[in-house]
DNA sequence: AACATTGTTCGTATTTTTGCGAACTACGAA
DNA sequence: TTCGTAGTTCGCAAAAATACGAACAATGTT
């Protein structure tokens, strides 16, 4: 009866696949590449780098907020956007750790894959 | 009139969102953490440390094969998964490059960002 | 005050993702 | 050959993501 245990993730999975999530487009990784680049911080400039509409771009800009990557501040009549450094750094370190993880580890799949089947 | 333009993003960021979206997900990220832990590499154990069913389960490792990130074999009448080295290594020079951009440079969004509005 | 500029929000449509149970497939064991 | 084990695939439903134009809000300018 393919028992549904009691389990949850865990928080730092949960927060990792979060912010994963939110560079999970390409559109979002564009913005954070401007961002971080420092070009500009303004939402018509990062608007012009994409090749879609400014409602979408606002949007994509609400999600990589909610997920801390960035941070917005109104300049009026602008608002500029930036990378959320603290935020960014714990990211970079979840990463970093997370594939690190792989390269301690001796590998009980090394052998011979190459029979890999197709259907897989 | 909203120009769309006739941009596309670049393959290197279409790369690491792709990356980044198989990763965007708690149970796929256990998924991963599992495999590069290698206590083992078959579905069924796999499955037990997921709260979810089979079905699911084998959903979430055909997008992470899609993505690259593992590789299966067929080892009957099990199914044994593993972290596809080559591309395990290869997100991880992008996820990290990525995240180096930012220490590159100075600021331009450095000062005073306390007054961040929460309506943004 | 009227207007232009800059973004956000709303409403909507479409597509994708997530999840499940049931049915099915492939294979080894009895 | 029949049965059990191990996973996948199918069909479906619900939720979330993506995208757009139009309408709106907030502010600076004339």
């Amino acid at each position: 009866m393919d028992s549904c245990k009691n389990k949850n993730y865990t928080i730092d999975n949960e927060q990792l696949a979060r912010f994963a999530k939110a560079m999970g487009h390409p559109a979002r990784i564009t913005i954070l590449n401007y961002l971080a680049s420092l070009e500009s911080c303004y939402f018509g400039d990062i608007h012009n780098e994409l090749p879609i509409a400014k409602a979408t771009v606002s949007q994509h800009l609400k999600e990589l907020k909610d997920a801390g990557l960035i941070q917005g501040e109104i300049e009026a009549p602008k608002v500029k956007y930036c990378i959320n450094s603290e935020n960014w750094q714990k990211a970079q370190e979840y990463f970093g750790a997370f594939f690190v993880l792989r390269k301690e580890k001796a590998g009980c799949c090394t052998p011979n894959l190459r029979q890999l089947t197709d259907k897989l």
